[in-house]
DNA sequence: CGAGTCATTGATCTGTCTCAATATTAGTGG
DNA sequence: CCACTAATATTGAGACAGATCAATGACTCG
């Protein structure tokens, strides 16, 4: 099962998150595609966008997978965040005006882009459209908020058991399986969102494969006992 | 100096970042004001709302100081953020309809209620809120990635000067002085925030006074060397 | 096949936590 | 105003989770 053979169809696509919230009349779906003004294909390893860049658009993952970065001076940098398909990357512009991340293409990928001034206008219009769209920067504070969380209180071993239940979730709702998956991300970029080495992330791996809780070989990752693999955290959230 | 005697004044007072976006006409402001359903009066100590309650309204600090914070079934807790006045809490409330944290009032405080569907409407007539409020949002984002960047890269020496020096900009931006404040958090608090224990906290304070860069008293810090602090971190952001 | 990137694993070190004792402050009622 | 109590803060000693350093192994791709 891969990840990068998503439908374009609209109603099972990665748009569908924000282009089919309820209540919507198949009239305000055909003023919603006029919003997505473009399409683009970013290769893996391509940057979407940078910080500093001049914010314009939103872009909706219609395919692949993305991971959201800052870097500090010193040349290391913090993951906030990966998205997958039908996930929206670029709130973080709004303010400013100008991209405050750096998006990057972790497998080859598609992304519509949403004007952010064409789609103001238009959930001015379509109050189900503006709600949505509340709802999703709000969804994105309080994603943000549950990562605090666990950089604050969680061990190491809790925090890499939540990544992989939240991963699977995702992939899930999506019609993935819930036991097997592909990586897209390095070790190293998985350290970072979690606030860990990378040493540290291949050594708990390992001791999951030890535990008869996970079978890892490099990026496929197989849950053999999502019981226990819950259980590692639970007991705190 | 103390942080509890603002003005009433909008033009002064706390509400002036929501209802002041550049660019109103004074008949937009007759129709902001009738958005404030409500003013409550918060006693130090009190909850103004807490995690599962329907959400209804944002709430701007008028006067006063919170903490916001999610609380994990073993009694721990992480706080996410400290509020003053002309700040905004509850945005996390929106996406789900129920509040998504706990907001605390730390010293006696005065909020004014927005009804959100009425802000919503509201937004929809007068661009220049909608653009406000998604930029409100997109700005708590932002802050959330630079939080997470300090609990995932910064030491906890780091951690501190960056949360005084924050602080004080804050403060300073609202009239008070930059060297000089009262907290208005125990230690506790300020170690949940940043990832870090009481002991450590206290220990830092110590530290940074026998460096000559803080006096500290208790809640009472002064800030003697504002080069220095800005040193401990400013060669990694 | 070779070079480069990425992952694993061991040995050691260290920053921060934990535990515990003590000090300070704030609050309460007599 | 003072004693009593609870909450909060400080500080030391020791422990430990995770970092760092370093060597090796595995995979990828031209």
């Amino acid at each position: 099962m891969k990840q990068d053979v998503f439908k374009a169809a609209c109603s099972t696509c990665s748009l569908n998150e924000i282009c089919m919230p309820i209540g919507f009349s198949s009239a305000d779906m055909e003023k919603l595609d006029t919003l997505v003004s473009s399409r683009r294909r970013i290769q893996q390893g391509e940057v979407l966008f940078t910080t500093g860049e001049s914010f314009v658009s939103l872009y909706v993952i219609r395919s692949g997978f993305f991971k959201t970065s800052n870097s500090l001076s010193d040349g290391r940098e913090q993951v906030t965040g990966f998205q997958m398909a039908g996930e929206l990357i670029g709130l973080d512009g709004i303010v400013s005006e100008r991209h405050n991340c750096i998006a990057t293409a972790l497998e080859d990928s598609e992304v519509c882009a949403l004007n952010f001034s064409d789609l103001e206008e238009a959930s001015r219009e379509l109050p189900a459209l503006q709600q949505h769209i509340h709802k999703i920067m709000s969804r994105e504070i309080v994603r943000e908020n549950g990562i605090l969380m666990l950089l604050g209180n969680l061990t190491a071993e809790e925090r890499l058991a939540v990544f992989l239940l939240n991963l699977t979730q995702r992939l899930k709702a999506r019609g993935f399986s819930e036991s097997e998956l592909e990586l897209r991300m390095t070790r190293t970029e998985i350290g970072s969102y979690l606030g860990l080495t990378i040493n540290t992330i291949s050594r708990l791996f390992s001791k999951f494969k030890a535990a008869g809780i996970l079978d890892v070989k490099m990026r496929s990752v197989k849950i053999l006992n999502h019981t226990q693999l819950k259980s590692i955290y639970s007991e705190k959230l």
